[in-house]
DNA sequence: TTTCAGGTGGTGC
DNA sequence: GCACCACCTGAA
């Protein structure tokens, strides 16, 4: 499969904070997603996706958030003021991936109060102990996110060892609690905004930031704009927004009302370039 | 040695 | 509601 390079690029989409699992090897983007280990490679026509170990048992194109109509949006946000045409036209190859549910939610727990390094490698320890071996590409061994079921075995000592630290508590009750009570997780797909996030914040160790990034990232709801301690600097340096909790959230969904999700993304990885 | 990092839940106003 | 704080951990 070939992209077009006029609205992507692999550095923005896979470095943008949204998935931990992409990463560059030499001058390509390898990632596993399901069950394939893809590799995302520019060339001078676009990028090519390759499929290099498993199985693409997925919409790629959906993944990839092919179906925007990007000049439209991008038209749209770049009119509303100076810091969104400056954020756009920097972040121009930003795609919001459409994640799995369940890796989206273990790892955005894993994400709070955290760092993107340490969360890269305690979701490669998760992978590395309950996925299964996908192939060794170029030196490394790689492996798919585990499944519900795999993660059921793990302990709680277990979690914590391999770097999810006090979050194994939240882990391990999602795990146990989507299991034992056999918890649809394709539900929120087809619920609204609010009750969405008031299903993903029943589980232990989710709060507003984690339950937004989850129906951005995973459940499509493309005009949510989590708001993270950059996104509240930003809001408060860029657009003067009181700080106070239900400032933020009023301001977000007045002025972002429209392709929420990609202003944020946009913004977010913008301010951390400054 | 102290502080801080892409939050959350508990506690006490 | 809102403010304050502990919390695994490791890098600066």
């Amino acid at each position: 499969m070939i992209i077009e390079k006029a609205h992507f690029s692999a550095k923005d989409t896979f470095e943008c904070g949204q998935c931990f699992r992409w990463e560059k090897v030499e001058d390509a983007y390898v990632g596993v997603v399901g069950n394939a280990l893809l590799e995302v490679r520019e060339k001078e026509m676009g990028y090519e996706v390759t499929c290099v170990a498993g199985e693409v048992d997925f919409d790629l194109a959906h993944y990839l958030d092919s179906e925007v109509p990007f000049e439209k949006m991008k038209a749209h946000l770049m009119g509303k003021d100076a810091w969104l045409e400056k954020a756009v036209a920097y972040g121009n190859g930003i795609r919001l991936l459409n994640q799995s549910p369940f890796e989206t939610l273990i790892t955005f727990i894993i994400s709070s109060n955290n760092n993107i390094p340490k969360i890269k490698m305690a979701v490669e320890a998760l992978s590395f102990t309950y996925g299964a071996f996908l192939t060794t590409y170029k030196g490394k061994d790689y492996y798919s996110f585990p499944t519900p079921s795999a993660l059921y075995e793990a302990s709680l000592e277990d979690l914590k060892v391999k770097g999810m630290g006090y979050r194994n508590l939240a882990i391990y009750n999602t795990v146990h609690r989507l299991v034992d009570e056999q918890i649809d997780l394709m539900a929120p797909y087809a619920m609204a905004y609010e009750d969405g996030k008031a299903f993903l914040k029943a589980f232990y160790g989710v709060g507003d930031k984690v339950a937004d990034c989850v129906l951005l990232f995973a459940y499509e709801k493309k005009n949510v704009f989590p708001v993270d301690t950059w996104v509240k600097r930003m809001l408060r340096d860029l657009y003067g927004v009181e700080d106070k909790p239900k400032a933020y959230q009023a301001f977000v969904d007045g002025y972002f009302k429209d392709y929420g999700g990609y202003a944020q993304q946009y913004l977010f990885h913008y301010i951390r370039s400054l």
